[in-house]
DNA sequence: AACTATTTATAAGA
DNA sequence: TTCTTATAAATAGTT
């Protein structure tokens, strides 16, 4: 179909063989689209000229991947194997890791799975449990040390914004009497409802008193015996 | 090309559609194969008919895999992204269970990894490792148990055997005072060199004698005081 | 499956 | 590249 007739054998001419190319490449493409118009067939063709370039014709109705999974499935070999191979080679790797692990734990933390050991392995294994124990119970007393001291510093803490609270107590009952102020009715209680945390009272006393004191919250070494 | 032109849209009378399908199938198999060959090409043409047959031409100097492996190469696209992403997913849970179970170990039973426990957990930590500990301990001493016993079963058995042997030597020594036999002159130690197991002389001295014996290998008892 | 009138594709040339 | 066109090839409808 042509002004001759031509052999099916490789276009020798460089820039020949290109336009043969781009004019069948399209010829092709155009008999795939008909076929699949047509026939209600489904139709992917790939294709790669000499110099590398890829053209691809699909069908409205599918998709590449999809005729690909078809492809697969009819011919039932398995394209992409070896991606698919060595995923699973490394998921097995996986797996058997996780069941020595899973054995490990079994013979290590729950005492199961250890009737095929020999003394020798026992008597390490007992040693081993033994000195994780001992890790253990260290920092549990660590953890009940830490918490015992914290708390002593509050306990600490508070008995000074107490002994705070009584000087304003005392110095206000020693102003009443002084002045003849009637008596406060609700007596020390009533007092800490004047105070909401360090003493207000302690600028007006500190010129006579020499009273030092701290930020109200952190703790500053003992002052009350 | 035809007796008449036809309108590019589906052929709804099913032989007719068929035949199309079939002819035209051929036809850009064979325009697939001179592009092959005139060009220097690669093409891939898988095409599934509404019947769902499947009909592929492949360019002879490749493979359907090879060309499907360019293919995503080129577009850059994992088509079969699903399938890996699946298998990534499930590969990551493993590692994920992995690194649970390793991080189970550092904390139970090397001790490691404790810092971010509370009382709550360290007392629990705590009591399962003494728990496991005592079973292990436990497995300890029922193998040494049966260790002992065997040993003493052992014992026993040879205990018995040298009894025999007692016994042979003594009869023999009768004999010997009762016929006149001249001494013999190895004495108990080359007695027991006569006897391998059991004695031989058992069958000789039993009719006289009524002693009973096992087989000679299992423990029959004490039989010595 | 073969035939064949016609359409379609395309090789060569511009 | 693209257009043109003579000719080869493909194929629709028929047998």
């Amino acid at each position: 179909m042509g002004r001759g007739k031509i052999e099916i054998k490789k276009i020798e001419n460089n820039t020949n063989r290109q336009v043969t190319y781009s004019k069948r490449r399209n010829g092709i493409f155009k008999k795939a689209h008909e076929l699949t118009v047509l026939c209600d067939a489904r139709v992917s063709l790939i294709m790669f000229s000499n110099t590398g370039k890829l053209h691809e014709y699909i069908s409205p109705s599918t998709t590449t991947k999809k005729m690909y999974d078809m492809y697969q499935t009819t011919v039932g070999f398995d394209l992409w194997s070896s991606h698919y191979e060595r995923m699973k080679e490394t998921m097995n790797k996986l797996k058997d890791t996780n069941n020595k692990l899973r054995r490990e734990i079994r013979q290590r933390v729950l005492g199961e799975d250890i009737d095929g050991l020999d003394m020798n392995d026992l008597t390490v294994l007992e040693q081993q449990m033994q000195d994780s124990l001992t890790i253990v119970r260290e920092r549990k007393y660590h953890v009940i040390k830490t918490q015992t001291d914290t708390c002593r510093k509050r306990v600490k803490n508070l008995e000074q914004r107490n002994g705070n609270l009584r000087l304003d107590y005392d110095t206000i009952h020693q102003l009443e009497k002084k002045y003849g102020i009637p008596e406060n009715e609700g007596g020390y209680e009533s007092t800490i409802a004047y105070s909401n945390g360090v003493s207000n009272l302690y600028g007006f006393c500190a010129q006579s008193n020499n009273i030092t004191h701290g930020s109200g919250y952190e703790p500053q070494g003992p002052r009350l015996a």
